[in-house]
DNA sequence: TGTACATCAGTGAACGCGCGTTCACTGATGTAC
DNA sequence: TGTACATCAGTGAACGCGCGTTCACTGATGTAC
């Protein structure tokens, strides 16, 4: 659900908002900031409600000021994951077509995003609890991929076959080398797969 | 760890096994089989050690009798689950090499699989929660991989490589499709990666 | 401008629950004489 | 073959803990006159 956030009925909002409704929408960003890393970290089950709470310097009782329950949360929290995650991983490639690919690829093939789940993208980290959860999750999950699938469809050029293969081989291959206990294998993984997403243009 | 399953010191066994030994081997076997289940179903968190025994006939005290932990139990599950997972996926497959490849697809991305997880290939259902686990559970999931991976190579006749990104598009396609709400979608994720890897020969 | 009351965001103690783990036990099986 | 004791696998109550959620509250801000 997008944001049925506050207490009240929700009459209209006013234009310009007064000092609550400025504390309650910052401390609500990063509520949903602090979780879409913390998921992402340990997992939906992981990012329990009162460390996101601490983690946003507030207290658990304030939670359901913000939120119907823990689902919404979640389901916030991925939008915004993949709204960061697209940027990081895809933003401000200036090449196109297979070009692109070949980028895009080493992008979210390197090192840096298998090392730090936290900032990267959420399918490879929570995509099989969301898999396990409520209409809302798998709801907000499916508009992120779709956004990632037209994004790739758009900058590569390519079909929407190869967009889907290449995003599934990604995300496979960053969660295999993450799963994996020797660096040697994970490396392997993560090379591997970003040469075969490399040759093909 | 394979299995320091008994109580005792572990003398080298005798040649027969006893009653005792009979009865425990019984149950061991039957709780790694429920666990392996459970644990696609639910997620290693939510394939809780009472549940497991429930599952197997018997009650929470006797675990530890079994398993040093509750990662132990994991680790022999996971390693039952990619054995079980790999003869239902690529078993018997007459085909080799690209022929081999595009039967494997079918399977590994059929309807069947993406709607039955529970008998299914682990990586898709708990590789980011192992990524999050102890190296005793990483390096039975690492096997496992190893496992599939050399059985790729072998039946495809393929690069490392190729069977690396393979094993990679399989599992992320069978994760998106299960995680993602509308069923159409899922279809066409479903049925994108498979016609891909199919043409590739 | 000043006062009295209403409304707000957030606090913190409490709830019932299921988790992994421990342990004194029970009844079946094995062993020694 | 029969008896006494040891050893086994499994039982079930109990432990401390963190979970999601609820609720009476506090202090800051907004509103009416």
């Amino acid at each position: 659900m997008p944001a049925p956030s506050s207490r009240r009925k929700s009459a209209a909002r006013p234009a310009t908002p007064n000092r609550h409704q400025i504390r309650h929408q910052k401390s609500h960003t990063k509520i949903v900031a602090k979780a879409s890393r913390m998921m992402r970290e340990r997992g939906l089950l992981g990012a329990s409600v009162n460390e996101v709470m601490g983690a946003a310097g507030l207290t658990r009782g304030g939670f359901y000021a913000h939120f119907g329950d823990k689902s919404d949360m979640i389901a916030e929290a991925i939008a915004k994951a993949f709204e960061e995650a697209q940027e990081n991983l895809f933003g401000s490639i200036s090449e196109e077509g297979a070009d692109w690919v070949a980028h895009a690829a080493a992008r979210y093939l390197s090192r840096k995003h298998v090392d730090k789940p936290s900032s990267g993208c959420v399918a490879t980290t929570i995509g099989a609890e969301v898999a396990r959860s409520e209409a809302t999750v798998k709801k907000a999950f499916q508009r992120g991929v779709e956004a990632m699938l037209a994004g790739i469809q758009e900058k590569s050029g390519g079909t929407r076959d190869e967009a889907v293969a290449f995003l599934s081989t990604c995300i496979g291959a960053v969660m295999l080398a993450r799963a994996v206990h020797d660096d040697d294998l994970a490396e392997e993984i993560r090379l591997a797969a970003k040469r075969e997403l490399g040759r093909r243009r």
